[in-house]
DNA sequence: TACCAGGTAAAAA
DNA sequence: TTTTTACATGGT
């Protein structure tokens, strides 16, 4: 039977604005705009998770399919993981008012925070999957893993476990549009997730040097990827994963009229924003991508 | 049709 | 040591 439950939330977040930022990079939704629908494994239990937000500020109404108790430890760990609920905005928002361009967006886009994919694996999988392609074509390259090695529930694919994927073999994965040089980036990292050589959980516990270090050892990830997941998996707001096509261009368009920026000057920018450089970055982004909600500035 | 897209490791110079 | 190259798919 399903069971449910309320969060209260720290500081600011809009569920909707959340999901329309994301929109590009989620599984299809339900109708609801303010409804997350997803499928993660709870304590080794493939789960249905439903979030839901009835206007921005208020609680979330968070849903479980399985026979996992809504108030068990984890399931309330894996729903504040989805959703970024570590991440305050408020500090941000006090340093953002000191910037005319970045005060006007955090007003339009308030509450908004990145969602997070299902865990920190399935993040970073993602981000190999993002290394030199568009977001669209990772996402069918994501879609296909998931089709073919996840479980399903409910009319969802779960994302599959590390131990399925470091089973697989290199060419299966190729078959889902891996190169051969990602298809064994992703074996070797499942692997090492899978028999506990490397330990996610840990990684969360480390300073964010020591994460930082850790990572890039790994095969697959340089400083890009390394960045990436520190940002988004690992709460660094300040991480900046300078590199980054997407950024160089969307930043450029807010604060250097729509000049394509390079690493160093798109540091330089984001300088007013410390500790929040990474999160400044994805703020810009969403406002480049949904100019709509920004018609009365600029 | 090319060309670029939220890079990286390995080969070549 | 530094520079160049191969590589996957999808959108324009």
């Amino acid at each position: 039977m399903p069971s449910s439950t309320r969060i209260k939330l720290q500081g600011p977040f809009d569920l909707a604005l959340s999901l329309k930022a994301a929109a590009r990079f989620l599984p299809p939704q339900s109708p609801d705009p303010h409804c997350l629908r997803t499928a993660a494994e709870i304590d080794g239990q493939l789960t249905v998770i439903k979030i839901q937000q009835q206007s921005s500020q208020k609680p979330l109404a968070v849903e479980a399919s399985s026979t996992i108790a809504v108030d068990r430890r984890e399931f309330i760990e894996k729903v504040q993981w989805l959703i970024s609920a570590d991440l305050d905005l408020r500090p941000f928002y006090r340093i953002a008012n000191r910037h005319a361009l970045m005060r006007s967006i955090t007003k339009k886009f308030a509450g908004l925070k990145p969602l997070r994919p299902s865990s920190l694996f399935e993040l970073a999988v993602a981000t190999i999957t993002e290394q030199q392609l568009s977001l669209a074509a990772a996402y069918h390259i994501r879609s296909r893993l998931a089709e073919r090695f996840g479980a399903a529930i409910a009319g969802l694919r779960a994302f599959p476990a590390p131990r399925t994927l470091a089973g697989a073999s290199l060419s299966e994965l190729r078959t889902c549009g891996l190169s051969l040089r990602k298809a064994e980036y992703v074996k070797e990292f499942a692997s090492k997730v899978a028999n506990g050589t490397l330990d996610l959980v840990a990684l969360g516990n480390m300073t964010v040097e020591e994460a930082h270090a850790r990572l890039l050892a790994q095969r697959g990830f340089g400083e890009w990827s390394t960045r990436y997941v520190l940002l988004r998996g690992l709460g660094c707001s300040d991480c900046l994963p300078a590199s980054d096509t997407g950024l160089r261009r969307s930043v450029g368009k807010s604060l250097a009229r729509g000049q394509r920026l390079g690493a160093k000057r798109l540091q330089e920018l984001l300088e007013p924003f410390v500790p929040f450089r990474g999160l400044a970055a994805f703020y810009l982004s969403v406002a480049a991508r949904m100019p709509e909600n920004l018609h009365d500035i600029a």
